[in-house]
Order: C-alpha cells, then sequence, then structure tokens
DNA sequence: GAGTTGGTTAGTCATGTGGCTAACTATTCA
DNA sequence: TGAATAGTTAGCCACATGACTAACCAACTC
C-alpha cells in the first residue's frame, strides 16, 4: 500500500508524465500520438510510460502494431483518498483547537 | 507553476516524507520528535524535512535552539485542485461518451 | 564555564533516473 | 515481397537522490 502510493506520487513528479496523464484524461489515445508534442526521443518517452503504466495511473493494450494507451481512475482515487484523510486530521484538529480557543475564551470572562 | 506540482510530488513520492506529512496534520513538532521514530541519522533526515520546506508542504521556525515544524495546508490544496481538473476532465469526457451512446441509441430505435 | 542537548554543515559513496543512439521485431501497405 | 510504419530492446552516459560519518555551532543546565 505504502509502495504504491509511491509510485503513483513518483509517477506525477514528472512533467512530462503528467503532461500525459492531462492529455489521456481526455481519452485513449496510440503511443505515437502521446508522444508527438513531446521533444524527446521515442525510447525515452515509452520509459515514461512504463512508469505510469507500473504505477496503475494507466492501461494500454496493443492491437496490431499500435498500442493505444488508456488512464486509469482507480489510481487518481487511490491519490485523493490520502489527501483527503490528511484534510480530515487536520481539519480534526483545527476543531479541536477551536474548542480549546471557545473554552479559554469562557474560562477568561 | 510546473514547477511547484513537481516539487509537491516528488517531495510526496517518499515513504518518510509522506509520514511527516502525516504526523505534522496532527500538529507542529520539533525536528527531533519528527526524526525519533524513524531509523536513519539525523543528517539524512534533515534533508527530508528540507525537500519538504523547498517545496512548500511545511514550514519550520526555529526559538532557541529548537526548530518546530508544521504543515501549510495551501500545498495540499494546490494538488488537489490538479486532482479534480483531471477528475473534471474524464468526467465530461464520460458525459460526452454518454450523450454519443444516447444518440446512438436513439438513431437505432 | 564545562558538559549536554538540538541541530547544522561538509564531504563521501552507491544507486536511481532521465536522456541518448543503434539495432531490432513485427505489422501494414504498395 | 519489399518498403514503410509503430514500437521495442540493449547499452551507454551524466547527474540527482538518499544514505552515511565526522566535525561543528549554539543554547541550555548544572
Amino acid at each position: 500500500m505504502t509502495n504504491q502510493l509511491d509510485q503513483i506520487f513518483f509517477a506525477l513528479a514528472d512533467p512530462t508524465r503528467r503532461a500525459v496523464v492531462e492529455r489521456l484524461s481526455q481519452g485513449a489515445a496510440p503511443v505515437s500520438e502521446l508522444h508527438a508534442p513531446h521533444d524527446m526521443a521515442l525510447p525515452t518517452f515509452l520509459r515514461h510510460l512504463k512508469v505510469l503504466e507500473d504505477s496503475g495511473l494507466t492501461h494500454s493494450e496493443k492491437t496490431g502494431r499500435v498500442r493505444t494507451v488508456s488512464i486509469k481512475p482507480d489510481q487518481l482515487d487511490t491519490l485523493e483518498n490520502w489527501l483527503n484523510e490528511q484534510r480530515c486530521t487536520w481539519e480534526q484538529r483545527l476543531d479541536r483547537l477551536a474548542l480549546l480557543a471557545a473554552q479559554l475564551e469562557r474560562t477568561k470572562t
């Protein structure tokens, strides 16, 4: 589980890979089309795609000689869940602080 | 802007640093307390803290010889915004697909 | 004011990451 | 079937990252 978040965050830490995710959230696309806007050699780009797929953020399938890549929303949910947990925790904490402040206020008056 | 997301995702790709964020979302703490549960040399740990602070996820202040670290919720918001944008895009896409499917359905009958 | 505590700086090292080229395989099209 | 297209594999290189130790500074405490 920890490893999964590691991979997801790592995959999204690179602007090229994030751009691919952004492109893919508009719909699936073949490798060559995904590669086109990026000024780097194809093998390099393929390794970025591999990182994304290993992290579970994308899925790909080959038909004929064309490999089509698509996004897998589940992992973005994983990310969002982690984020929500953090936010919940610190909001609870802020609530407790507010409570404490209110109590202080009461004892003061 | 791109650089900011790079740094945030990168910072959170490491389990040690994520653990620190999780700890900090419960409230601020001095360096030594944050370090305690992690089985690594202090200088190593300090560099993790630096990565977090450089990314803007945390803030720290030194009073006397104690440095207190706290979380900066803004950057987690930055993260969430990116996430929401992706989700919106692909939900719109799914909506369009549904619309298309409905149109197909109508022409068929 | 000497020792302890809390943190910092400097420097080293192994490994990981991101980039490349060159050579290769497997489809599709003429 | 021969050429073009779409990916793939292998191997190289520079630099970043994460870990360590050793030495250091600053501020409490006795």
